[in-house]
DNA sequence: GTCTCTATCGATACACCGTATCAGGCGAGG
DNA sequence: CCTCGCCTGATACGGTGTATCGATAGAGAC
């Protein structure tokens, strides 16, 4: 602890606490412990101060093992990849392998909420990314119907992007749920009585018969409709081209 | 302007340079501001402060007229919604409207890219966007194959959500590039090396295929293939369940 | 017309962020 | 044993969103 004027002699002055031991880190360590922050709270819990107060060091010291927080975030986000891929690889035709693959994401998002707000924010280029592609590229390439890369391509396109824009909507949604849960009436003050006022105005029909008549189903049946529909859209691309 | 301590006597100071005018705020000023910064950067180069200063005005001055900053970002969401129903409403069987519908999307993204950071990122319940739901419902209610309405829900989850997903790769991409461009040797010396590396591995076989011998399509291209995949999935989920 | 009370507004202040800087401590080389 | 150089991590800076609360202006009563 320097200072710049030491007006207190030496000697009146304790010795630094113990020396804090400085644990060693490792980019590992470092990932765990931001995961385990953003487990518990959100992704804006996770600042590097933060990171470095759980592992008794300065901030600065993460520098040392990163050198940015974008690149914290891309480790974490490769990480979990890591925990998809550490299960037994699924088997069968390319659409239970699909299918097995969107549905291991969805169950990891589920772990790791903060994972929908990094997913597709940044260019992914971790071994544990490129890995998990490589996985579903070399299951689908090579199945009947899949001659060219380039339909294997269209194909991990179309369901990527319709997992992380379903998964980024339910995850909203659980969170919204969430908050009204908390605060209910204040929710249900707050945003009911606006909804039943755009509703009574007429101007939207459709919507009220959505309200009235939607028989509204749990967040995993309606994952998997949708990924029986794109799904069903692949085969029929592919079934059009020959 | 109050100061604690005022030692030059008032007769000295001179008056406050003319009264800054007041310029009248409204929330479309402030979302309009907002926008055009949020445009000419980033979605973080919005911050309270930086709008307030564009309206002259201090930073809490924008609290009589939201009580966030997510608010800001509700209604920034909203107008960009107002944009793309100002257009005439399309017309034609559903899967025309969808179409037409998603590329309009797709163009005021390409006008606004912060869209991506925001869309399904927060449940939205603007008029605008209450509106566009209920105008894409209507197109889907009732046509040939669409029977209850929970059908026209299941499309609208699928379409919606291979938007969103598909519009995040492709400005993530965009933005990449952008970068790289500006960068060039940077990007090369730094990434290009490290995937190379990787693909030398030899653990990585078909990954190394779509290097070599992948066509990369233009990403409107690409947008609109895997749009054509998700209408066909949703026209053949209805002839099945019939 | 004047005085008092009240409600609003916005400057100031606070806690926190990511990270540039650089003094200080420590290890290696002479 | 001394000196030099590197590396580390405390400090500092410029920014953020927003709570607080004194100043101010406007309305209401006499």
């Amino acid at each position: 602890m320097p200072q710049r004027d030491e007006p207190v002699p030496i000697w009146d002055r304790p010795e630094p606490p113990d020396k804090p031991a400085l644990t060693p880190l490792s980019r590992a360590k470092i990932v765990r412990t931001a995961i385990a922050l953003a487990d518990a709270e959100d992704l804006s819990a996770v600042s590097l101060r933060k990171v470095a107060a759980a592992l008794d060091a300065g901030p600065m010291r993460l520098y040392g093992y990163l050198s940015t927080k974008e690149e914290l975030f891309d480790l974490m986000l490769d990480a979990v990849y890591g925990e998809i891929l550490a299960e037994a690889p699924p088997s069968g035709d390319w659409q239970a392998v699909l299918r097995e693959w969107a549905l291991r994401m969805r169950a990891a998002v589920l772990r790791h909420e903060w994972v929908v707000d990094l997913l597709g924010g940044r260019p992914q280029l971790g071994p544990n990314v490129l890995a998990h592609l490589e996985s579903l590229l070399s299951a689908v390439d090579g199945s009947p119907g899949f001659g060219h890369i380039d339909d294997a391509m269209r194909a991990l396109h179309a369901i990527n992007s319709y997992v992380v824009g379903a998964l980024r909507a339910e995850i909203t949604n659980a969170r919204a749920e969430r908050r009204a849960g908390q605060d209910e009436q204040q929710w249900q003050n707050a945003n009911a009585p606006y909804l039943m006022r755009m509703l009574k105005t007429g101007k939207f029909p459709t919507l009220g018969k959505v309200v009235a008549d939607a028989t509204h189903p749990g967040p995993s049946v309606r994952f998997s409709e949708g990924l029986g529909i794109v799904l069903a859209g692949i085969e029929a691309q592919l079934a059009e081209q020959t």
